[in-house]
Order: C-alpha cells, then sequence, then structure tokens
DNA sequence: AATTGAAATGCAAATGATTTGCAATTGTGA
DNA sequence: TCACAATTGCAAATCATTTGCATTTCAATT
C-alpha cells in the first residue's frame, strides 16, 4: 500500500477524531489543493479492506461514518449517539465482551465488529423533554 | 393512518419475514397490481414514525432494512448477518439487557432501538475456510 | 538523481437507493 | 352516496457512492 499524500492526511483527520466521520467531512478536514471527495471514498475502502477502519451507517441520515479500528479488540470502546441531538458520547470500553462469548456458544456464530455504534437518548435531551 | 391495500400487504408481508427486508425486496412480493416503490418507501417512512418498524442500513451494502418491532422491549429477538454469506439467523432473545442497564447507570444515555442486526461469520463460513 | 511501471488520482459521468412535486385516485366520516 | 383530505403513481430530482479512463505519482531500481 503506497503511502500517499491523501491516505496519510485522511489517516491523521481519522485519529484525531473520536467518533466516525463521513467521506464528506473528511474531504472538508483534508488541505484542499487538488484532492478529490472519490479519493477519499477509495481510500477509505482500502483502509476498510485492510482492516484499519470501521464503517457504519447511520439509520437517520443514510450516510456512512467512518472511524479508525483500534488494534487491542480488549480494548475498543463504543460511541453512543443521541437520537434527538445526534451528539455522539463516547464509551471508552466495549460492554458486549460477555454477550460476544455467549452467542458464540450458542450458535456458532463469531461476531466481528459488532455495530459500534449505539442509538439512544442522551442525558441531556432526555431531561429537556 | 388510514389503512390502505398497499399498507395492510406491506404490513403482513413485514410480520411474515423474521429478518429485515429491503424496500425493493417488499415491493416483490407486494401483489403488483399498480403499487410503485415510491409507496413502499412511504408505507415504511410511516410505519417508522409511529414505531411499527426498526430500520437498519447495512454497512455491506448500503441497502436499508425494514422490519417490525415487537411490541415489549423485553421480548425482542436480534439478528445475526453473516458477512460473507449474508445469510441472516434469527436470535430470538435480546442479549443485550444487562448492557442497557449497565450504561444507563454510568452516562445516563438510555439506549433505544439498539442495533438490531449484528455482524459476523456464520458456523458455515467459518468451518469452510 | 533519473528511469520506469504499477498503483493512485482527478474528473466527469454512471449508478443505485431514496425522495419529491404534482395531478389523479382512494379511503372514510358525514 | 358525497366531499375532501390523505394517499398514490409517475416521472423527475436528489444524494451518497462508485467507476472508466487518461494523467499523475510513488517507490523500487538503476
Amino acid at each position: 500500500m503506497k503511502k500517499t499524500r491523501t491516505r496519510k492526511e485522511v489517516f491523521k483527520i481519522l485519529e484525531k477524531s473520536h467518533s466516525g466521520l463521513s467521506a464528506q467531512e473528511i474531504f472538508n478536514l483534508v488541505e484542499k489543493e487538488n484532492v478529490n471527495l472519490s479519493t477519499i471514498y477509495r481510500t477509505l475502502a482500502l483502509f476498510e479492506k485492510e482492516g484499519l477502519v470501521r464503517k457504519e451507517v447511520s439509520p437517520f441520515t443514510n450516510e456512512a461514518k467512518f472511524q479508525l479500528v483500534h488494534e487491542h479488540h480488549d480494548e475498543h470502546g463504543h460511541i453512543l449517539e443521541c437520537i434527538k441531538c445526534h451528539k455522539q458520547i463516547d464509551l471508552d470500553y466495549c460492554p458486549f465482551e460477555d454477550v460476544n462469548e455467549e452467542i458464540k456458544n450458542k450458535t456458532g456464530f463469531e461476531l466481528v465488529d459488532e455495530n459500534h455504534v449505539l442509538y439512544g437518548v442522551c442525558k441531556d435531551c432526555k431531561s429537556s423533554k
């Protein structure tokens, strides 16, 4: 995999972000001397194939969001997204470890990359209505 | 909400299916005397607004899948989808109950409609490779 | 440092899912 | 049955994403 300027930039942008970014959002953050949105898409697809990023499609916006996968499976966290304000909250651990184990035992089905973004209502939106 | 022919049909189709269906798939299952795909979409959007159906977008196909929400939260199940063969397996219970509770206590964030389709590798695909 | 071929990119056009405007049709309450 | 708002079909628009192809760039080798 060639280390091109765009790829390095996209990687840095993903590194800095704690929640998922859409291709368009990444495009907006890139130093825009001659960079094309389709290159961003191709870069993200490559990163995904290489296992560097995870892709999530929000059922609310129909838009894909990408975020870095962190090496150590047992250290990965999750993102909570509020369905009202769409703010995202970082959950710095995976509450599903046990669940994965349980499903594997019961069905032989091995979860990979289980959905990373969880939807719900955040504290603020809950209290304001 | 008017009970039109198409709405009744779509509802029946969803009732019969244990896994999510795309708008196109539903369209294909409907008695096709003069039914339009956009009506299917409008019907699904309505059902979703009414809380009758849940929408999931597969990150693999970028296609939205819809399925009935079953009343009793504590009885709902989940779907496992294999990322290789895309077959879906019904999991007839929710393994996340405890997790929801835990997250609520720690962050004040209340999960709703937590992601319903879980991705992984099924037994068959695992053994065949 | 220059050479070179494969990999990566820009651009514009294609695609595929989903949405929308509008005129015609249909369901339901009076 | 009537009337009218809600719903639908149709065709065109939209939006995210993908692709073909000619051009450019990376990095291995001279």
